[in-house]
DNA sequence: AGCCGTTGTTGCTGCTGTCAACACGGAGTA
DNA sequence: TACTCCGTGTTGACAGCAGCAACAACGGCT
């Protein structure tokens, strides 16, 4: 039901937000380098070139892409973190959301992580992932206390963890006794986050 | 100079050796969605089929030189560690040493890391991944005082941290003052890893 | 009604991965 | 020495893809 298309219309309603939907699929089947916009038109009954009246070209796309994820890991941090008070507690969630997030939407963290930065970013994406950095930021200080700049080196330790381990749990390199469920993972996850201190 | 090629000569000499190297430098130049075989060919003056005597298809050389960077890394974390005796020292050396890696080889790293596993890895590419691994479970091992599975989340997390970081750095996503200049990212390593506790 | 910008279409070029058939040349054997 | 064989490289194909250009339908505007 994604894309309902009255019989033999000519124009398709919202192509753009369609080809944003359809892609994470068929990366999911396909890999990130099976995804192809000719494979994405199909899919959505269009011709191979009509992508292009969207984005500029495959990268535009991918970088299209990569924002949208940003923008859904930055709200479900903020959900995450939404009635915790502690902001200790509120760092440690975060950096579960993160983890989460990636497993659930592992098409989307791989978009985000390997468009190769050619400059070529739209503002509004570029934004997105700036925001989720700054989110996290803004969590380090009022945890650790520190501020001014100090907070950097604790920011990005902490980011490293999470996004370390986010990667290396999408890569299939962490042994399979610790993500053989979802209640392993989180495990995992908790005593990876508790031996990191501000 | 790769490639001494004596006039005429109708057969290469080792051109399995001669991909593995050239392959990089294509990455280097064109990103891993520009490496093409047939690029590859004809930068080393051969027909843009010969790739394919040395191996099955794109995704097994590339697998193959995650096998080599694999064991380079495993060679420069032993290199790091030799003189230091004290276990957490030869930790954080490795940690150290995994970053520079990545910083200094980021094709390799980034092939490493980013073929999406299809369990058709040829075993001896496997096993330096595995050797890798291995090598930081001991040395966290040692400087825990772990053993018997109970080191895993310890390893997991410092691996985590040091991935993360590499993955962070080379992705661009460190706020520039941290990357100027090679003492300014090892400070940064420095204290990420300052962060971690066993 | 008529105009025109947006969106979608068809058809092309040049590149790629991959395969099959063939060619070269060195190693071993008669 | 001559012959054969196999590993390695070549040529020539095919299909799929990114991207461009010229054309066509729609729909909102006057």
């Amino acid at each position: 039901m994604p894309t309902k298309k009255p019989r033999g219309q000519y124009h398709h309603g919202d192509l753009r937000a369609a080809l944003l939907e359809v892609a994470p699929a068929v990366i999911a089947e396909r890999g990130l380098h099976g995804l192809s916009l000719r494979e994405c038109a199909r899919r959505l009954g269009v011709s191979h070139a009509a992508p292009y009246r969207h984005f500029a070209d495959k990268e535009t796309l991918l970088t299209a892409l990569a924002g949208e994820g940003f923008r859904r890991l930055v709200r479900a941090g903020r959900e995450a973190m939404r009635d915790l008070a502690d902001p200790r507690d509120r760092l440690r969630a975060y950096g579960l959301a993160y983890v989460r997030f990636a497993l659930e939407h592992p098409e989307h963290h791989r978009v985000m992580f390997s468009c190769e930065d050619d400059g070529r970013i739209a503002p509004e994406d570029r934004a997105a992932g700036d925001e989720a950095f700054e989110l996290l930021r803004e969590t380090t200080e009022e945890a650790t206390g520190l501020s001014g700049g100090a907070e950097m080196p604790a920011t990005l330790s902490f980011w490293s963890l999470a996004h370390g381990l986010s990667m290396l749990l999408l890569d299939g390199r962490i042994p399979a006794e610790h993500t053989a469920t979802p209640e392993a993972v989180e495990a995992l996850a908790a005593s990876v986050f508790d031996r990191w201190r501000g």
